[in-house]
DNA sequence: AGCCTTTGACCAGCG
DNA sequence: TCGCTGGTCAAAGGC
């Protein structure tokens, strides 16, 4: 299966170029930036492994910016929540690993994180998301070793396919293939990154522009990839605005990595590539085509407020005026996407040139699959999505706006049932999604209801207190632990609009 | 041949 | 009325 292998794909990407198991362990504390307790491993390029996110990076729009309060406390406490659970990671999950690999788990050195922790407050164990901006939850969850192991004691959906020797594939590997299995290969040496030059990566990373891009990273878009950027993309155009609000977090409830690692090259290549000629060729995220339905870029043009261009597509189904705006950055990463309408026709099937392109992620959900009824009014684009992870639109409150990033995608697929439903559907499960999610949603709303991304998908009761609370209509609706092989890791709330 | 992107021009709304 | 801005059109070209 397709999803399959693309899961597969994705966990290969964690790795870093030159990794050693420590490297992958530090990164995946979230240690690259005191990368010095880890001496082994100074050739490491820190800015491919994973990276723990860097705060700026999770900025937001302007609009949000508005609430600077809010900015900037988030920020701290989402980093700080973050910190604070990754030394409990640390300490469980490296050692841990290291009893069962055998080999020492370097101590990972978090003081300077946790300095900045110092701001944080008590959010820091707020129910938000708390991965790091740099680490991807969405990884984790959406592989299917993590999907199933979060839930299950052994991650038996498979080897990682990252594993040197190739034969570890997920889909492919006997369910019986337990952690053990995994450590022991670490412990091996046969156990190695995939030198990544083709997948050069994942980049994990909240590695803000000044890490530059590189150009191995370029290779790196495999398929899979793809939604990973879409989700960094978001982030990572926001980051530049400067903070961002609780709100936002909604955004980061899936992020976690900064698609700016990734060279826009890599984004641009992989965009293409994969998604095949489609149109969706510009987005990640915000990919036309990664929300599963077809889109044709009429128009391009700077926004003044914008630092980047912006794209007007239409959705090409015969009868549907459904629109979106999507701005990418420089990079190719989307920093804002806003549907305007509603399909009202399912999704097509996934063969379209679109699809041809492995992105094509169409979302088997139930919304997909009935038409959507919602003309489209033209007077008003509804939804933003800016850096959120695409959400679920509220479609049932008015004027919902869904915002479905590219990044969006993986509020929808972790948060909202569907997304789950389409992970294990075994349909490669797409950013997109989110997006079409998103915009799938936005039913029978007029169209005049744009969808603005949001994250969560219910959280009906909530959501009047959300909007309360935020601005943006973003509120919490539900809360998830996030473990990885026991570890918790954080918490992923998802938020409504 | 069909579909899509690109891109400059055009149009409408607003102050 | 003018200028600015955002949104759309449509020709040209590519795949």
């Amino acid at each position: 299966m397709a999803g399959i292998d693309d899961n597969v794909a994705v966990i290969g990407d964690w790795v870093p170029p030159s990794p050693s198991p420590r490297a992958f362990f530090s990164a995946m504390v979230g240690d690259d930036i005191n990368s010095r307790t880890i001496p082994e491993s100074p050739g490491e390029k820190r800015n491919e492994g994973l990276y723990l996110g860097q705060p700026e990076q999770m900025t937001t729009g302007n609009s949000e910016k508005e609430d600077g309060a809010q900015t900037s406390g988030v920020q701290l406490t989402e980093l700080g929540t973050f910190s604070e659970q990754k030394s409990n990671f640390r300490g469980g999950l490296v050692e841990r690993i290291a009893a069962r690999a055998g080999f020492n788990a370097p101590r990972l050195n978090t003081e300077s994180i946790r300095s900045t922790e110092s701001s944080m407050n008590p959010e820091i164990r707020s129910p938000y998301l708390t991965i790091p901006p740099g680490f991807s939850p969405t990884t984790l969850l959406e592989s299917p070793v993590f999907l199933s192991n979060l839930a299950q004691p052994s991650p038996t959906t498979g080897k990682f396919s990252f594993f040197p020797n190739g034969n570890s594939t997920v889909g492919s590997d006997p369910p019986d293939k337990s952690k053990e299995t995994f450590f022991d290969n670490i412990d091996s040496s046969s156990f190695a990154f995939k030198p990544m030059g083709e997948s050069s990566s994942f980049f994990l990373g909240g590695t803000s522009k000044s890490h530059g891009v590189e150009p191995a990273k370029a290779q790196f878009e495999s398929r899979n990839s793809l939604h990973f950027r879409a989700e960094f993309s978001k982030l990572t155009t926001e980051k530049d605005s400067g903070g961002f609000s609780v709100a936002d977090q909604r955004t980061f409830d899936t992020v976690g990595g900064n698609a700016e690692h990734s060279s826009p090259l890599a984004e641009q290549q992989d965009e293409e590539g994969d998604q095949g000629a489609s149109g969706d060729s510009m987005a990640a995220g915000g990919t036309p085509s990664e929300d599963g339905y077809n889109w044709r870029k009429y128009g391009q043009k700077q926004v003044k407020g914008s630092e980047y261009p912006r794209s007007y597509y239409k959705c090409t189904h015969p009868n549907c005026t459904v629109k979106k705006k999507v701005e990418r950055s420089h990079e190719g990463h989307i920093t804002e996407i806003i549907y305007k309408g509603a399909h009202n026709h399912p999704k097509p099937p996934l063969n379209r040139r679109s699809a041809t392109g492995s992105m094509d992620t169409q979302l088997d959900t139930p919304e997909q699959a009935g038409p959507q009824v919602g003309a489209v009014n033209d007077s008003v684009w509804a939804g933003t999505q800016k850096g959120t992870a695409a959400g679920t639109p509220d479609w049932r409150n008015d004027n919902v706006e869904v915002s479905s990033s590219a990044s969006g995608g993986l509020g929808p697929e972790f948060g909202n049932p569907y997304s789950s439903v389409q992970g294990q559907s075994g349909t490669p499960f797409e950013s997109a999604d989110a997006v079409d999610a998103s915009s799938t949603f936005s039913n029978d709303e007029d169209d005049d209801r744009a969808t603005h991304g949001s994250v969560g998908y219910d959280g009906e009761g909530e959501e009047s207190e959300s909007k309360r609370r935020f601005p943006l209509h973003f509120s919490v609706s539900q809360c998830i632990p996030i473990t990885f092989y026991d570890i918790f890791i954080g918490t992923r709330c998802t938020h409504v609009v």
